[in-house]
DNA sequence: GTTAGGG
DNA sequence: CCCTAAC
């Protein structure tokens, strides 16, 4: 399992133990001293340096370029459209709103919204000069930064708090929904850029023009073709093997075609690096670490197994090279940082680095023990992985999809085109290293003088063409076209019992419609609660949609995708705001329990709350919750909008009836 | 992914 | 409304 998270830490670690290996001859010569917080961790008794640094990369995640015009156009639509309602859910703040509205016209997300995170807000750049650049953004794939021994030694953990990134676990953006299952970035590992402020850092570019700073390459949005959003991959890319829990390798390579895919790949909240920072322990003669090795080191001591760059250490050894120690997982190292707080992500990496091979870290502490004298050996390179860009994908959304649901199409495009694996691949002069047998030192790259001549990029692996699979499962559903022309999803409910609830339902929906038309919020709400059902009464009556065609790869999302819980997600990532239940939908809940029971809420969304997107089916079981608690107190003892008394009795008496139901239930199960 | 229940 | 255990 995670198979593409793997390989994204293996990435990113690859990154950043490459760039130290690169920089090692360097950095050795620096006064140990000057190492930061985390070198201190790593000198041995003798006050030596005896190990690298490494930071776990920010590797920026690739930019999603939203297409553009049409996209903007439509997306206009739902800020316009009766649905801006959701949209305010959506992002509850004016200036939320506003960031969105700048990102529908071509601007970058909040970095909050796009699982782009704080992080990357001092890095976008100025709308104006970065939208649609899609050249600019050619050359931007895979670069990975190497930072100099004075960014090296001046990176202590306070420094660059909210700069450098390092790997943290974001949970509040994750919608429970398809593609978090995926756990592409495990916790929210994400790639993210180097700041700025890192000096002087040496960019290794696929040889093209090596710019110094790609990243600020990389946030605008292009909007070019409708309903497109691009992710560009680079064409070539590091290799990387998977391993798969039965130890068997997978070749993951796969051309950085154009794929239909999203981007959204979170960030790094940059605020705890030192505690994502690990320690690398090369016990080797630098100069003759393979290029493969480096790969196998980060892998193994970030993967921690699941993941081999490599395809075996032992085979890659340099023929008629005497290796004191090879780069298995046993002999080389990777300490994390152990921070005093309990960074889930922290915790995860620690485990996954050393967790599958315990043996790895005693090994290697009893090597630096008998080997002391060799700690010469290891040197520490700093290497960041900028950005990497994701060949570009094609969703076609519906004008009523929302925001959440672009975004989960193009994070699921993106999980489906990641899902494969990623490639590394390792570039000298602009030239792809076929050999990666040959030794840093032969190929010349462990010389200081010659590190802007390596160069790593990342490709999507797997399938060359994934564009068929993208949308498969959101075309799992059967659909309908509107007569808007939007798809919405089919009621399957299909017992006759079913049905007549439906009706019923239906015919309270529609005397709601009808009934309260003064308040547009309130006729909001009870649009966005029993819109749904009249779509249900009307399919029917609806010719199914079109299928998109396989070869256009397009998605089609549609309500039914909210269903879920929690696709509603603050925009801050934080509590969500307030929003109490009108009477309207209090109403429309009690008729729904009344019909179908509690303990059946995802049923109650579907029904009646499938286009209240911020109504979740847990919010709705809590509301009822609370309803049969208001009813139960005294009147002077309720709080809120007061809720009529006619409804709270229904509810006691749907509680209790239901109630009853299930006892019987448990009884009749009983005898049997 | 849903449901149930405590906070 | 959040969180999480349990399924």
């Amino acid at each position: 399992m995670n198979k593409t998270s793997a390989d994204l830490n293996c990435i990113e670690l690859l990154a950043t133990v490459a760039g130290q290996v690169l920089q090692a001859k360097s950095l050795r010569e620096e006064n140990a001293e000057t190492q930061s917080a985390s070198a201190s961790e790593t000198k041995n008794p003798s006050g030596r340096v005896s190990s690298c640094q490494v930071n776990l990369p920010s590797v920026r995640s690739h930019q999603v370029f939203v297409p553009g015009k049409s996209l903007f156009e439509d997306v206009s639509k739902l800020e316009n459209r009766q649905d801006s309602n959701n949209m305010q859910e959506t992002f509850g703040k004016d200036e939320e709103k506003v960031a969105v509205s700048n990102f529908l016209k071509g601007t970058e997300l909040p970095t909050n919204y796009m699982c782009l995170q704080n992080a990357m807000n001092e890095l976008v750049p100025d709308p104006s000069e970065g939208n649609c650049n899609r050249e600019e953004e050619s050359t931007s794939e895979v670069n990975i930064l190497t930072q100099d021994s004075s960014a090296h030694t001046s990176l202590p953990k306070s420094s660059n708090p909210g700069h450098l990134g390092s790997l943290t676990h974001f949970n509040s953006l994750d919608e429970s929904n398809s593609f978090s299952g995926r756990n592409l970035f495990k916790g929210g590992t994400c790639v993210t850029l180097l700041p700025d402020n890192i000096p002087q850092p040496l960019c290794f570019s696929s040889g093209k023009e090596a710019p110094t700073h790609v990243h600020k390459q990389s946030h605008s949005l292009c909007s070019e073709q409708p309903l497109e959003t691009h992710l560009d991959f680079s064409q070539d890319l590091l290799r990387l093997q998977a391993k798969d829990d039965d130890d068997n390798f997978s070749d993951l390579v796969v051309p950085a075609t154009t794929v239909p895919v999203g981007h959204l790949m979170p960030v790094i909240e940059n605020t705890q690096l030192m505690q994502s920072q690990q320690i690398i322990k090369l016990h080797k003669e630098e100069a003759s670490v393979t290029k493969g090795e480096m790969k196998g080191i980060v892998n193994d001591g970030v993967i921690g197994g699941d993941l081999h760059c490599l395809q075996h250490f032992s085979s890659q050894q340099p023929q008629g090279r005497k290796r004191r120690r090879t780069f298995k997982p046993s002999k080389v190292s990777i300490d994390t940082y152990k921070p005093s707080s309990l960074n889930p992500l922290d915790l995860d990496a620690k485990d996954t680095s050393v967790g599958s091979s315990p043996t790895t870290i005693e090994g290697s502490r009893r090597s630096r023990k008998r080997k002391s004298n060799e700690i010469h050996d290891c040197f520490p390179v700093k290497v960041n992985i900028t950005s990497f860009r994701v060949p570009e994908l094609s969703i076609n959304l519906p004008e009523t999809a929302t925001v959440a649901s672009l975004k989960r199409a193009v994070m699921e495009a993106a999980v489906n085109l990641l899902g494969g694996g990623l490639h590394v691949r390792v570039l000298h002069h602009g030239k792809k290293v076929h050999d990666e047998n040959s030794t840093l030192i032969q190929m010349g790259i462990a010389c200081k003088d010659r590190l802007d001549s390596l160069a790593f990029m990342l490709e999507p692996s797997g399938v060359s063409n994934t564009s068929m699979n993208i949308g498969e499962s959101i075309f799992a559903y059967p659909k309908v076209k509107t007569q808007h022309g939007a798809c919405y999803p089919v009621f399957t409910t299909g017992d006759d019992l079913e049905g007549s609830r439906r009706k019923t339902l239906n015919g309270l929906s529609s005397t709601d419609a009808e009934t309260d038309a003064s308040n547009n919020t309130e006729a909001q709400e009870k649009e966005d609660v029993v819109s749904n059902v009249g779509e249900c009464a009307k399919l029917g009556q609806c010719a199914p949609c079109d299928s998109p065609t396989p070869a256009t790869a397009a998605l089609i999302l549609h309500p039914h995708a909210d269903v879920g819980q929690q696709t509603y997600v603050s925009f801050s990532g934080k509590r969500r705001t307030r929003r109490p239940f009108t009477v309207l939908e209090v109403e429309a809940l009690v008729q729904a329990v009344e019909l179908l029971g509690t303990g059946r809420w995802r049923e109650v969304k579907q029904q009646v709350f499938s286009h209240a997107r911020h109504r979740t089916y847990v919010d709705l079981k809590d509301k009822w919750k609370t309803l049969v608690h208001t009813a139960r107190i005294a009147p002077h003892q309720r709080r809120g909008e007061p809720v009529p008394q006619e409804l709270l009795d229904r509810v006691l008496q749907a509680h209790t009836y239901w109630a009853l139901q299930l006892v019987k239930q448990q009884e009749d199960i009983g005898d049997i």
